[in-house]
DNA sequence: TGTACATCAGTGAACGCGCGTTCACTGATGTAC
DNA sequence: TGTACATCAGTGAACGCGCGTTCACTGATGTAC
């Protein structure tokens, strides 16, 4: 269709100064890069940049909803189906922890383009919320923690995800630590010990034999 | 002494500078802030900063030292005496909220001029890794506590931190979530459920009621 | 204690590159008929 | 389907302020005797 090849072009551009962005922004924050880097990395003029962002803090808000957006997606589709509360609860933080070894940058460019995000009330911490009040429901958490149960969360995970990043984890060891993360934590929740012990194998399992990403259909099956 | 005085010309001078960028640096990243900005607020020529620092990322360094170093004698000194490591251990945490609480601006600072520190053998994390092992020595915690034991804390007292700077918190709210993360924590490192909720409501107690700062000699004894 | 000299830290004007922003122009894409 | 026109996104040269850095000079502080 006519319209979407316009709109193609114009995404491609948005798409490769987004990309210029998140790759530049892992080695030094955004202040200290140059529109000039910024465009001659995504391969534009430079007067693109201003038809897409409005300025430098624009551009930073575009890449942080960016790839936000792309790690509810992944939380929603990872706990499709699922109905376990504590295994939701899990899977976010399994999620989180694999896009963080698979999308280094990207990670980085969240944390460094991210406000706080702490707050109960936040709307990106819906989810941990409502997983939260599901789990008191059927009596897998202590009712307390209804209250700084997601502020005790963000926590965790954000300390799962940085350790990652810093100590540059291998699958392997990053699966050992969500274990070990995972039941500290749940059972600091309020859960039973052998149901929080049992959540967080698995957990860590899953994310231990996560198939390394392959959008590629040639690829959906790796040869060994 | 003659020495002294000289010294003490150069360190005002390294003060004030400190003392603009921590208070430049609460509403805007460092690389953001001109240093025609900073000496004009700190009331010092242009060329002192390069007296000083050789350049802003000196400057930064030397501004989150400044406030670790700070940090830490204040923990040292709350938890002086203490030998219940349990007790040290949320002292620890105790201690952070209250400067978070009293030195917004400085708590800032220092969160934007640190890289991180969830790793557990940074030189940092030296305290929380000693108390760890001495409260599974106790039997207060369970032994896999000594592997992960520290990034986990590290991370629920960052959002502690942060929570009381996103939300503004008062002492009292920020008392309230003190004692929960301290018993959720706690209880998931593998502490007895009573001595947790105690150890916690004691360090909830202490913040709500710690007096405000008051360096003043004249202020020690306040007249309420 | 006093004087003469040495060193150290402070100062701000001057410099000039870097960088954000603009804009007139081009070429691509979409629309009308 | 073809042609003529309209709109939209891309481009990079040009501009000029902002900002980091330098440096010759001044005044304060320290030292020798």
């Amino acid at each position: 269709m006519a319209t979407e090849k316009r709109e193609s072009r114009a995404f491609r551009t948005r798409s490769a100064l987004i990309a210029a962005g998140v790759d530049l922004i892992a080695d030094r924050p955004l202040e200290a890069i140059p529109i000039d880097d910024l465009v001659s990395t995504a391969g534009v003029g430079k007067g693109s940049f201003f038809n897409h962002f409005r300025d430098k803090s624009g551009f930073s808000e575009a890449i942080a909803l960016e790839i936000r957006a792309e790690i509810e997606t992944r939380i929603g589709t990872a706990n499709h189906g699922v109905s376990d509360p504590l295994k939701r609860f899990a899977g976010g933080m399994q999620s989180l922890t694999d896009y963080a070894l698979t999308h280094r940058k990207e990670t980085i460019a969240l944390l460094r383009t991210s406000v706080g995000f702490t707050s109960r009330d936040h709307p990106l911490n819906e989810g941990v919320r409502a997983d939260i009040d599901a789990c008191i429901t059927a009596g897998l958490m202590r009712k307390e923690a209804a209250r700084t149960g997601v502020m005790f969360w963000i926590g965790l995970s954000s300390a799962m995800v940085a350790n990652v990043l810093e100590d540059e984890l291998s699958r392997q060891r990053a699966s050992e630590k969500l274990e070990q993360i995972l039941l500290f934590g749940l059972i600091g929740l309020g859960a039973p010990e052998d149901k929080a012990a049992k959540v967080a194998e698995d957990a860590a399992y899953a994310l231990r034999h996560n198939q390394p990403e392959h959008k590629d259909p040639n690829s959906e099956k790796p040869s060994i």
